[in-house]
DNA sequence: TACCAGAGGAG
DNA sequence: AAATCCTCTGGTA
């Protein structure tokens, strides 16, 4: 159960139990789960610190002097490693390089055992220029493994399960942080894959209103509350008024010292905030800062710490998980609009309590005791939708850090591709593989052009149909990846040549297990696992739920790799091998189609890895069709490579590729690619297209879905349509500066732009088409810019209500004018108007 | 009319 | 800071 790190001897676990006394020093032993670890530097050296809590609820952080960072250097073909080595330790070089030691190891590198040297370096801080003197060393070809960052080195290195157990040992010490034991010169003596319950955090939701008139400035505008959402429930620290769970904290400085003492007493491991990395903190700190007080969160008395991001920023608290939401929520769900409110709509199909910006501040200018607890009830309110959006997404937050074995702090804050990458680097390690180097920018943009065929995607059969059967393989890429032993080290080998070979024509080795499969494998199978357990029990039971949301880690891991190995910054990238992954699942995919078309059905759509079939029969005999087609399919399907039934469908109607909706046996529509499911269109052109499609699958009535049409229409004409409904939005995908064409949204962005409001790359452009000439760009004016007899009514009729509903209604012989009789009476209205 | 840039979706 | 395939709009020549 344990990794034991240092000695293979057998532990017994107490907490604080001295343990051993030598040279008279008592070493105190605990078992505790290992939350945050980052280092200090004290007196030019690193200091470790793992902070955690041990089982029975005590805190406790272990300063750890002994590691240091070392990077690896292989030399060039003709130079002896160890001749290098010795070369490397001498006093010049550890002089310019700050080299401590150097010496020879044996590591593979794509399936080759080779001989590189390690340099061991003194201090994080000189990594980066013993890198770079290394690299100008002619007998060294390359440098590998200088830009892991040294608390991931030492988590990787001391094989430290974030989350789960460590056992660790060191001399009992006293200190000023804000933890029940502090240990120094301590030791990782053994991890474990013993994980915490989730469930047994102590969690603080957190979430801060600022009264302002325009955008936020911290400068100018003050904090008025701070809503805190725990287990035991919620309170508003604000100033000026109490009542309610308002708690009057005298100004903002002792509202900001209030919550500080209220994290620091709380003794929180986890602090969640929903936008909490780029503004709660950073606009907290400053205005601390203007209070004269410190923002001092951290288990270490350190205040938060901004750390600019590429992209995104993120603030740091000391010693402590910090999750902020916003980027989890996005990487988990698909939705229009990341608002908070939104999201939290979307996820619980329940309304928060709303207030406008302007709002926050006009009540709290009121000082009128009910507005200030209206403005708490808000507050409340958005914490309270923090922490429960937290807890929705906690235990899958959770498995992604047990898989990646990353700290649950940083797992939230990566991109797929990183928990792939980091995942790979900590197996690289216990494997004794190099960890291959991320491309340079120039490496970068050459494989950025290098592209690739990939999914296989059917024409379908056009209008509507009936009784469909959808069938889909079983996350093919992963499968296949698994199956044909997809890997760099085991491409092209010299021991299997005319065998597996993929339809790009390279082949796998089938002797030796590739990096990637392995892992993947391992990951597929405890997938398996989960989901053989979850299948007796209760959905809506805790045990289920919590699975569910490992099992969805696991998918989401899963089906992230054959995207890492073909992207361009990937360490471990191989075009060839996501090309071959790809061109097997088109072989697979069109081989289904294949025998389908044998058993006489009709293939009516394929895209990647899915088919629809159908054939003309009952639907009983259909589906019986159907089962039969899969066993003698997955008959001949090799590995974990599995079709499955998906679903049956009586109606289905299919506009173009990846464009159709289906109406299941319960009543399900599900709709794809359409303009219903695409956020740059309004609501009034997608609720239409919905209305049409629904009254077309369920009822099967074109004449009442072209009514729906009409009718849509004419309460445009008669601008009876409320303005939400007329409203597109658009997003800003690049910066404003830097667009060849300009598009609509593009139009009013510059215009807001030149207004002085800033606009941001990824920002939503909302806006509604005015009437007049020229193009509709010149037309399109933010939402609060046009009135109910603004709006250019023939523009919504003509390009918005009518595209969409066409698409659907000309399959049965529909005209433009069977739907818009309105057209002439409405010029004259326009004539005389 | 033909083409391009751009957006957002599917799997 | 995951891949490619695909449709559609508005702007421009």
């Amino acid at each position: 159960m344990f990794d034991l790190v240092h000695s293979p001897a057998v532990y017994q676990f107490h907490l604080l139990t001295p343990a051993t006394e030598l040279f008279g020093v008592v070493r105190s032993r605990l078992e505790g789960f290992v939350y945050e670890v980052d280092y200090v530097t004290q007196e030019g050296s690193p200091v470790i610190r793992i902070f955690g809590r041990t089982r029975d609820g005590s805190t406790f952080v272990a300063l750890h002097r002994k590691f240091r960072p070392y990077i690896y250097c292989k030399p060039r073909e003709d130079v002896d490693p160890d001749d290098l080595a010795r070369r490397l330790v001498s006093a010049e070089v550890s002089e310019r390089a700050h080299v401590t030691s150097a010496s020879t190891v044996e590591r593979s590198w794509l399936g080759k055992t080779i001989r590189v040297v390690r340099v061991d370096l003194d201090s994080p801080r000189n990594v980066r220029r013993a890198r770079s003197f290394l690299e100008s060393v002619p007998a060294v070809e390359d440098t590998y493994e200088k830009d892991i960052l040294f608390k991931r080195r030492f988590i990787i290195d001391r094989c430290i399960h974030p989350l789960g157990l460590a056992v660790l040992e060191g001399q009992e010490a006293e200190s000023d942080m804000h933890v029940d034991t502090a240990l120094d010169d301590s030791d990782v003596v053994a991890t474990s894959e013993v994980y915490t319950n989730p469930s047994e955090l102590r969690v603080l939701a957190f979430d801060i209103e600022v009264a302002s008139r325009a955008a936020p400035d911290a400068t100018r505008d003050p904090v008025v509350m701070i809503g805190l959402a725990d287990s035991s429930g919620t309170r508003i620290l604000t100033y000026g008024t109490d009542g309610e769970n308002l708690m009057d904290c005298g100004d903002e400085r002792g509202m900001i010292s209030t919550f500080v003492s209220t994290v620091q007493d709380g003794d929180y491991d986890l602090i969640v905030g929903y936008n909490s990395d780029s503004f709660d903190l950073p606009f907290l700190k400053k205005r601390a800062s203007l209070n004269g007080v410190r923002l001092e969160l951290g288990r270490d008395t350190s205040e938060v710490a901004y750390q600019p991001g590429s992209i995104l920023g993120r603030s740091i608290i000391r010693g402590r998980m910090s999750i902020d939401l916003y980027p989890v929520v996005r990487r988990m769900v698909n939705l229009p609009s990341y608002t908070l409110s939104e999201v939290y709509k979307a996820l619980f199909g329940e309304e928060k309590v709303e207030l406008l910006p302007h709002e926050i501040h006009d009540l709290w200018s009121t000082k009128n005791p009910e507005a200030l607890r209206r403005l708490g009830r808000y507050c409340a309110s958005d914490v309270e939708a923090t922490l429960r959006i937290s807890r929705e997404y906690l235990p899958t937050l959770v498995e992604l850090s047990r898989q990646t074995k990353q700290l649950l702090s940083d797992v939230c804050r990566m991109g797929n591709s990183q928990m792939v990458e980091w995942l790979l680097v900590r197996e690289a390690y216990r494997r004794g593989e190099l960890v291959p180097n991320r491309p340079s920018e120039q490496e970068f943009h050459r494989r950025e052009r290098e592209t690739y065929v990939g999914g296989f995607v059917l024409e379908p059969k056009k209008g509507l149909l009936q009784d469909i059967v959808s069938l889909d393989f079983r996350s093919l890429y992963p499968a296949i990846i698994v199956t044909h032993n997809v890997d760099l080290s085991t491409i092209d080998c010299e021991c299997c040549r005319g065998e597996n070979v993929s339809p790009t024509g390279h082949h796998f080795c089938i002797k030796k297990r590739g990096f990637i499969p392995s892992i993947l494998q391992a990951l597929i199978d405890r997938r398996s696992q989960i989901k053989a357990e979850m299948a007796p029990m209760d959905p809506s039971s805790e045990p289920y739920k919590e699975r569910d949301a490992m099992q969805r880690a696991l998918k989401v891991l899963s089906n992230s790799f054959y995207g890492y190995m073909g992207y361009p910054r990937a360490r471990w990238y191989s075009k060839e091998c996501a090309e071959s992954v790809a061109a097997w699942g088109r072989y697979y995919i069109q081989r289904a189609i294949e025998m389908a078309k044998q058993d006489g059905f009709e293939v009516v759509y394929s895209d990647t890895d899915s088919v629809f079939i159908t054939r003309e029969q009952s639907a009983d005999a259909l589906l019986d069709g159907a089962k039969q087609l899969l066993r003698r399919i997955n008959e001949a399907l090799p590995g974990v490579i599995e079709l499955e039934f998906e679903d049956f469908y009586p109606r289905g109607f299919f506009v173009s590729k990846k464009r159709y909706a289906l109406i299941n046996r319960s009543g399900r529509i599900v709709t794809r690619g359409l303009e219903a499911v695409r956020r740059d269109w309004s609501p009034i052109a997608k609720e239409t297209q919905r209305k049409v499609l629904e009254t077309i699958l369920r009822d099967g009535d074109p004449e009442r879905a072209a009514q729906v049409v009409r009718d849509a229409i004419r309460r445009v004409a008669e601008r009876r349509v409320s303005l939400d409904e007329l409203v597109i939005s658009t997003r800003m995908t690049k910066s404003i500066h830097s667009y060849e064409a300009e598009a609509p949204h593009v139009a009013v962005a510059r215009r807001l732009a030149s207004g002085g409001r800033e606009v941001s790359r990824g920002e939503a452009i909302d806006y509604i088409v005015k009437r007049g000439g020229g193009k509709v760009g010149d037309r399109a004016k933010p939402v609060g810019q046009v009135s109910p007899e603004d709006y250019d009514a023939e523009y919504y009729i003509k390009s918005q209500i009518l595209p969409p509903s066409m698409r659907i209604l000309s399959s049965f012989g529909f005209k433009e004018e069977d739907l818009r009789y309105y057209k002439s009476r409405q010029r004259t209205l326009f004539e005389f108007g």
